[in-house]
DNA sequence: TATTTTAGTGATATTATATACACCATAACG
DNA sequence: CGTTATGGTGTATATAATATCACTAAAATA
C-alpha cells in the first residue's frame, strides 16, 4: 500500500478533498479546488486531481460531477455518520483469560480526523505506556497511546516509536547515528535501549500517533 | 429530533441517499435517484427532494451539483424536550509534520433560539478562534466560533466568516471589491488574506453564526 | 364533495462541471 | 544538454445536473 510521495501542491489539493468532504459531505468540484489553491485554472487543477488518482490517493468516476472520492477509507471500521473509528487496546500479556474465556478486547472510538495523513488508518491500534520514560514530553505512565504499525526498516530517526520490551509497551525516540540504533527515553535515567544488539528483547510495534488520557 | 412522518416513496428515497453516500462517498444526482427509483422523470425525484428538505431529512445546496447531504442526527440534533442543539467543536488536522492538538471530539449543548433564522442548523459546528484578529469585535483566541457551512462562492461582501489558515480557524470579515475578494481583521495589524493571491492556503469553513466564551 | 398533497411525465432552459486543446514557464532528471 | 514532469493560463466545448414550466392522476384530507 506504499503510494508515490507527493508534491507539496498536491499534498496541499489533497488536504483540501479530504476537508472539504468533511464540512460539505460531497466532493468539491474542480472549480471549488481551484479556488481554494488560488489558481484561475480548473485544468491545471484537473491535473492535479489526475495524478492523485495515478499516484493512488483518490478515485475518480470519469464524467461525473464531484466524481472524486479517497481511497483511504475503508469502509468497515469507519462509522461515517458519527466519523469515528474503532480502536483495539492491545495488551501486552496474553491473558490467560483471552477472547477463549470470552473476554471483549477492549476497544476505544477515536476520531477519524485523528488520522489524516495516516497511510494504514485501519490497522492502527492502541496501547497503554508502561513507565514515564516521556514525560517530558507529556506521555506518562497508562496513558492511550494510538500506534500506526511501521516495521523498524521504515523508521525515521528522531520518530517518537512504541516497543514491547518485558512485557510493557514503551514509548521511547527512535534514534539512529554511525554508532548504531537506539530507543532513547526523554528521562535520561531510564536506559537506552539499543537494537543492534545482541541481546536485545526490544520489539518495535510502529509510530506513535496520538497520546489520550483519561482523567 | 421529531421529524414529520415520511410516505412510502419518500423513505425509499431518504434510504437510497443513504445507501448511495455510503457506498460512493458522495450524494446521488437526481438522475441517479430517478432511475433507482425506476421513474423517468427528474422532475419527480426533484419534488421528493424538496420534501425531505423540507421535513428535515436532507439539506440542500441550491445550484450544487450534488447538493445534498444528510442532517446530522447525532451531532446536530435538537433535543426538543431541553430546546437545545449538540454542536460538535471541530479542531484543525493535525499537520502533517506538527503535533496533534484535539484529541477527544469535544460537543457543546446550544440553545436552539441560537439557530433563529439560519437556514442549515442542523450542519453548524463549532470552533475555536485561532488569534485575535476580530478582538475589536468582540472575538478573542480561544472563543467558541458557531458556525454554518457555507461554500466561499456563496459568501456575501461583509460576511464574518471562518477560515482554516495553516492549522487555525480563524475569524475574519470577508470582503469583496473590484480588487479583488480578501479576509480583513479588525485588528489592522493582522494581515489581509488574499483568497485570489496563488500563495494563499486558507480555506473558507462557513460563516460565523455566533460566539461563546468560556471564561 | 372539494381541495390539497403526493407522485408522475415530458420538454426546455439554465447553470454547474468536466473535458479537451494550445501554449508558457520552471524544476527535476538522465 | 535535451527531456520529462510539474504547475499554470486561457478558451472552447460537451455533458452532467439542476431549475422551471405545463399537464395528468391517484391518494389523502378538510
Amino acid at each position: 500500500m506504499d503510494r508515490p510521495e507527493l508534491t507539496d501542491r498536491q499534498r496541499v489539493t489533497y488536504a483540501f478533498i479530504g476537508t472539504y468532504l468533511e464540512t460539505f459531505q460531497r466532493p468539491p468540484s474542480l472549480a471549488e479546488i481551484a479556488e481554494a489553491l488560488g489558481v484561475r485554472s480548473v485544468n491545471s487543477v484537473r491535473k492535479l486531481v489526475l495524478t492523485l488518482e495515478r499516484k493512488g490517493y483518490i478515485e475518480r468516476d470519469p464524467g461525473r460531477a464531484r466524481g472524486i472520492r479517497l481511497t483511504e477509507t475503508d469502509p468497515g471500521s469507519v462509522n461515517l455518520e458519527t466519523g469515528v473509528r474503532q480502536l483495539l487496546i492491545k495488551e501486552p500479556h496474553p491473558k490467560r483469560t483471552g477472547r477463549a474465556a470470552g473476554i471483549v478486547p477492549e476497544r476505544m472510538q477515536v476520531d477519524e480526523r485523528f488520522f489524516r495523513g495516516v497511510s494504514q488508518p485501519a490497522s492502527c491500534f492502541m496501547v497503554r505506556s508502561g513507565d514515564h520514560g516521556m514525560a517530558q514530553e507529556g506521555i506518562q505512565r497508562s496513558d492511550l497511546i494510538v500506534v500506526e504499525p511501521v516495521s523498524s526498516p521504515r523508521l525515521v530517526s528522531t520518530d517518537l516509536v512504541v516497543c514491547l520490551l518485558d512485557g510493557e509497551y514503551l514509548v521511547r525516540r527512535y534514534v539512529e547515528t554511525a554508532a548504531g540504533r537506539r530507543l532513547l527515553a526523554s528521562d535520561r535515567t531510564y536506559p537506552p535501549i539499543y537494537l543492534d544488539s545482541i541481546v536485545r528483547r526490544a520489539q518495535i510495534q510502529g509510530r506513535v500517533i496520538g497520546v489520550m488520557r483519561r482523567l
